[in-house]
RNA sequence: GGAGGGAUGCCCGAGUGGUUAAAGGGGACGGACUGUAAAUCCGUUGGCUUAGCCUACGUUGGUUCGAAUCCAACUCCCUCCA
C-alpha cells in the first residue's frame, strides 16, 4: 500500500474507509499543508439518515478529527433530479417542501457527530439548490456542457447498467452526474473545497467533477470513495427486519439502535469498531484477538461506543442496563418499548392479540395469532398457548405487564 | 404510425376456466442448536369479530353457475418494422 505521512490519510487507509483515490501522493502533500475542506454528497430523500450512511458520516468525522474541515453537502437541487445510480428506476419527484423538511432533520443527525461553526476545521452544511437553481440552461449548456462527451457518459456504471438491463433513463436523470460534477467545481470556487468523498458507487461522478475542474478553473480536485459496505454474511448494511436502521431518536429507539450493533456478527466486530468508533487503533487491535465468548462481551463495547456517538453516553448507558436486565436478569428493563393502555382498558380486559399488536411487536392480529401457534409469544416470560387469552389488572407485575416475541423483542404495557 | 410480447403477493417467478390466498425460490419473522453471533435443520409468511367472512394476480367493464386464467377498452413497459 502506498506510504502515506498525513494523519488523516493514515487512519483513513489504517480504519478501512479507503476503496479508491484519484491520487494518494499528491493528496497526502496536499493534507500536510493545512486544512483541506472536503465534502461529501447527501440526499435529502427522507428525514433521516440510517446506518448505511454512516460510514460517510464518520469519514467526515475523522476528517475533522485529524484536523481538517468537512463540508456536508445536502442535495437539496440534485435530489429534484434523482440520481440513477444503482437504480433501476426513477425516483419519484419530491416537492421543495418535502425536501426543506428532509433537510432539516438530516441537520439534526450530522450535529450529532460533527462541531460546525466558522473556524478553519468547522463543519458546514451547504445546499446545492443555492446554485444550481439559479443556472441559465443556454449558459450552463455552453460553459459545461461541452466538457462531457456523452459518448462516454454512456459508459458510466450509472447509466450503462441502466441500458444494459433494458430499463428506461429519463433524460432529467442522465443529467445527474453533470451537476454533481458542477457542484464540486462551485464548492472549490466557493469554499476552496479540494477533495470529494463518497461511496464506490459514486467513483464515477466524483471523476467528473475531478475532471471539470481542471478543465474550467485549472484547478487540482481529488476524489476518495470507501467501500459499500455489508456485513460478513452479506446482507446490506443498515437494514432490519422493521426496516432501516436510522439514526434519529424519533425513527429508531436508542435501545433499538443499541440492539442493532449488540446483534453484529463475530466477523463484523474489529471492522465496525474501526469504522464506527473513535477507539483507537491499538485499542481494536486487542479486542480483535478476542475469540469466542470474550466476542460476545465486545459487542456490549460496540454498541456502548456506536450509540454514544448518535444519542450520547446517557442513552448508551440506558440502552446497555436495560439491555443488562433483560437478558442476563430476565428481569424488565425500563427502556423497553412501553405502550400506555388506560385503567378503564385494563379493567374491561384486553385480548393478548390486540396487545401484542399494540405494543408494535406484531404487525396485525393475524400476525400476533401466527406468532402465538409457533410459541415465540409470552406474556411476563410465560408463554401464551391460547390466542384467546385476556390480560388484566391481574396481569400487573409491578405496574406493567411485560409482553415478548421470540428471544430478543419485548414491550411493556404500562397504565396510564 | 404498424406488428408482436409483457404487467402476479415484500422481491424474483410459476400458473391458460373451478379443489388457487395462488407452486418454487429469495428475503423476513419464529423455533431448535449457541454466545442476544454465524452456519445448519424445522415452522410461518394478505386482513378480520378465524370451523366463517372480506380483500387480492396493471385499470375499467363484459362473458360465465364460476375468471389470475376468456373477451373489450384503457394505462405503462419491452421487442421488431416505419
Amino acid at each position: 500500500m502506498t506510504d502515506v505521512k498525513s494523519d488523516f490519510l493514515k487512519a483513513v487507509r489504517d480504519r478501512g474507509f479507503l476503496h479508491q483515490c484519484t491520487d494518494m501522493e499528491a493528496l497526502d502533500a496536499r493534507a500536510l499543508e493545512g486544512p483541506i475542506p472536503a465534502y461529501i454528497g447527501f440526499d435529502a430523500t427522507a428525514d433521516s439518515l440510517h446506518a448505511g450512511s454512516l460510514v460517510p458520516i464518520m469519514l467526515l468525522r475523522l476528517l475533522q478529527r485529524t484536523g481538517h474541515k468537512p463540508v456536508v453537502l445536502m442535495g437539496g437541487g440534485t435530489t429534484k433530479v434523482g440520481d440513477p445510480s444503482g437504480k433501476d428506476e426513477a425516483r419519484k419527484l419530491l416537492t421543495n417542501e418535502d425536501i426543506a423538511r428532509n433537510m432539516a432533520g438530516i441537520k439534526k443527525v450530522f450535529e450529532k457527530f460533527l462541531t460546525f461553526g466558522d473556524g478553519p476545521t468547522d463543519a458546514i452544511m451547504v445546499n446545492n439548490d443555492d446554485w444550481l437553481s439559479q443556472l441559465q440552461y443556454i449558459d450552463f449548456l455552453r460553459d459545461y456542457g461541452r466538457h462531457f462527451s456523452v459518448n462516454r457518459m454512456l459508459k458510466f456504471d450509472s447509466v450503462a447498467l441502466r441500458l444494459e438491463r433494458e430499463q428506461p433513463l429519463s433524460f432529467l436523470e442522465f443529467n445527474y452526474m453533470i451537476l454533481q460534477a458542477y457542484d464540486f467545481v462551485e464548492l472549490s470556487r466557493r469554499h476552496n473545497v479540494c477533495l470529494q468523498m463518497g461511496g464506490s458507487d459514486q467513483w464515477g461522478n466524483i471523476v467528473n467533477g475531478v475532471e471539470l475542474g481542471r478543465r474550467t478553473e485549472d484547478v487540482s480536485l481529488f476524489g476518495l470513495t470507501v467501500p459499500l459496505l455489508t456485513t460478513a454474511s452479506g446482507a446490506k448494511m443498515g437494514k432490519t427486519a422493521s426496516g432501516a436502521v436510522w439514526l434519529n431518536e424519533e425513527r429508531l429507539s436508542a435501545y433499538d439502535y443499541w440492539q442493532y450493533w449488540r446483534n453484529a456478527e463475530d466477523a463484523d466486530v474489529a471492522k465496525f469498531f474501526r469504522l464506527f468508533t473513535d477507539l483507537p487503533l491499538e485499542e481494536i487491535a486487542e479486542i480483535e484477538k478476542l475469540e469466542g465468548a470474550a466476542i460476545n462481551e465486545a459487542k456490549i463495547r460496540l454498541a456502548n461506543e456506536v450509540t454514544a456517538l448518535c444519542h450520547g453516553w446517557d442513552a448508551a448507558n440506558a440502552a446497555a442496563e436495560t439491555a443488562r436486565k433483560t437478558f442476563e436478569l430476565g428481569a424488565v428493563g425500563d427502556d423497553l418499548p412501553t405502550v400506555e393502555i388506560t385503567a378503564a382498558e385494563l379493567d374491561a380486559g384486553i385480548g393478548v392479540l390486540e396487545a401484542l399488536t399494540r405494543s408494535g411487536l406484531t404487525q396485525s392480529n393475524g400476525d400476533a395469532r401466527r406468532q402465538i401457534k409457533g410459541g415465540a409469544i409470552r406474556v411476563n416470560d410465560e408463554k401464551v398457548e391460547d390466542d384467546k387469552l385476556t390480560l388484566g389488572t391481574a396481569s400487573l407485575v409491578d405496574g406493567v405487564i411485560k409482553l415478548s416475541m421470540g428471544k430478543k423483542k419485548h414491550a411493556l404495557l404500562k397504565l396510564a
